[in-house]
DNA sequence: CGCTTCATTGATCAATCTCAACTCGCGTGG
DNA sequence: CCACGCGAGTTGAGATTGATCAATGAAGCG
C-alpha cells in the first residue's frame, strides 16, 4: 500500500532548488565549513491518508516535510483523534526528535507528501559547530511551542467560530510567510490559499464536531467572509474575518 | 508591593541542599570541569498573586522555580486568562528562554515563590561543553512540549469531569516524581498532595467556568473520590479516579 | 470591623453535540 | 456502461453540557 519513495515527488518540492528544502537551506549556503555534506538525508513519500509516522519509536531520524500537507495527531482510547498541528512544506515534523528518538504523535499525509529524513546524530554533531544552524533549530522549537500554546488558548477560551477563523488565519499566515500565497496587503481585501483540509481535519484540530464545522463554515460563506472550493480557500474580507478571530 | 528577594525563602527550597535546585543539580556534580561556578545565578522571591514575570522581554535570564507554585498564563483581549501550565519547584519557567529573550506568557505566583535566575548566555556556553547538561535541558524541553500537547488533547476531547481529573492526576504525578508525595502504590488507595490552587486556577487551566469547577469538584467529593481541605487534596480512590480521567 | 476573595447553589440560557436522513461525486467491480 | 458503496458535506430536530446570572455565606486580612 505504501508508495515507493520517489525522487520524482520531490522534484516538485517548492524548495528543491534552494537546497534540501526550506529548512536545509542554511546547511548549504551559510557556514564556511559547509556542513551540509556531512548530514545524511534520504527522500520519502506518502499518499493521502497514509500514515507516514506512527507514534513512538523512530530511530535516528529527523524528518522534514518538503511538499504537501500532513496532520500530527494522537489517537484517544475510543479511536477519536486530536490534531496537534498541521505540517506544511518546510516544517520539521518535531523539534523534539533532535533530542529523543520517540515521536509523541502520529503523522498522516493529507495531500501527497514528500519529506526528507536527516540523521539526528549527524545533525546534532553539526549543530554544535554551526551557530547558524543552531539558531535555525532554536527558532523551529520556539515556533512549535508558540503554536502549541496558542492552540491551548484557542481551545480553552474561544467559541467555535473563533477557533475556526483563527485556524484558517494561522494557516494563511504560515503560507504567506513562505511565499505560497500573496499577502492581503497588495490586493487589500482578498487572500487566496490552497486548502486541502477536509472538514473532519478542521474538526479534529478545533475540538469540534464535523457537523458543527460544516455549519460554521456555511455561516462564513453566507456572510461572504470566505469562499471555499476546489481545495482552495479565499478570505474575501480579511479585515472583517480577522475581527471574528480576534474578538477576545 | 514586591517583596525583597530573600535568601530565606530559598533555604526551605526542597532542593536547596542538592545544589541550586532540582534543575541545577547536574551543574554541580556531573561534569569534570564543574561548570557550575561559571554560571551566574541570583535568588528572587514573589508573594502569592504577584506577577513574577510579564509577557515579553526578559533580558538575559533563565529562571527556575525553587519553591512554591506559579501559573504560566496569557491574558486575552477581554482580560480573560488562560493558564498554559502550572510551575512547581524544580521547573524551568520556559525552555524557550534558552534560545530567545522574549517570554511568550506571564507568570504569577500562587503560593510564596522563590526562584533562581541563571544567565542564559553563560548557560549556553556551558551547555555546549557539558553533555549531561545538554541532556537535562533536552528533557526539560521534551517534557514541556509533551505537557502542552497533552493539554491540547484534553481541551479538545474531554468533558469537564475528565479535564479536571486529568489536571489533578497530572499534578499528583509530577509531585510524586519529585518525591513530594508518596506514590499510591504503597498505601494503595489514597494519595495526598499539597494543593494550593484556587478553583479559578483550575477553571483557567481547563477552559471552564469557576462555577462549573465548583460543581464538578463537589460531585467528586460527594462520590468520595477526593477530599479537599486546607490547601491539600487527597485522592481517596486512585483507581476509580484514574478511571474517570482515562475514559477516552 | 469592614472589605475582598473564594466557594456554593439554584434557575435559566446558549452553544454545541447527537442522531438521522439525504445529496453529491468518485472510484470500483461486474 | 452501470450499479454500488464509500467518503464528504449538508441540514434539521432534539438532547445535553456547560455558561451566565444572581444571591448567599464563609474565610482571610488590613
Amino acid at each position: 500500500m505504501s508508495p515507493p519513495p520517489s525522487e520524482e515527488t520531490c522534484r516538485i518540492c517548492p524548495a528543491y532548488e534552494l537546497g534540501f528544502c526550506e529548512f536545509g537551506r542554511g546547511l548549504k549556503s551559510g557556514s564556511p565549513s559547509s556542513p551540509a555534506s556531512e548530514v545524511y538525508q534520504s527522500v520519502h513519500g506518502a499518499r493521502p491518508r497514509e500514515i507516514a509516522f506512527r507514534k513512538l519509536h523512530l530511530a535516528d531520524a529527523f524528518p522534514i516535510v518538503c511538499f504537501g500537507w500532513a496532520s500530527a495527531f494522537t489517537t484517544l482510547g475510543d479511536g477519536q483523534r486530536a490534531v496537534l498541528s498541521f505540517l506544511l512544506a518546510g516544517d520539521a515534523v518535531s523539534a523534539a526528535l533532535l533530542f529523543d528518538t520517540a515521536l509523541t504523535f502520529s503523522v498522516e499525509a493529507i495531500t501527497h507528501l514528500s519529506y526528507r529524513i536527516f540523521k539526528r546524530s549527524d545533525l546534532r554533531r553539526v549543530l554544535i559547530r554551526s551557530p547558524e544552524l543552531y539558531e535555525r533549530i532554536s527558532s523551529v522549537y520556539i515556533e512549535e511551542k508558540a503554536r502549541a500554546d496558542n492552540l491551548i488558548v484557542d481551545l480553552g477560551c474561544c467559541t467555535a467560530e473563533e477557533r475556526i477563523a483563527r485556524l484558517i488565519i494561522g494557516l494563511a499566515q504560515r503560507l504567506v510567510k513562505r511565499g505560497r500565497a500573496n499577502d492581503g496587503s497588495a490586493a487589500k481585501a482578498a487572500l487566496k490559499i490552497e486548502f486541502p483540509l477536509r472538514q473532519h481535519h478542521v474538526a479534529q484540530a478545533t475540538g469540534l464536531t464535523p457537523v458543527h464545522v460544516s455549519k460554521v463554515l456555511r455561516g462564513f460563506r453566507r456572510r461572504n467572509l470566505i469562499e471555499l472550493s476546489e481545495r482552495s480557500l479565499t478570505i474575501l474580507d480579511l479585515e472583517k474575518f480577522k475581527g471574528i478571530a480576534h474578538n477576545r
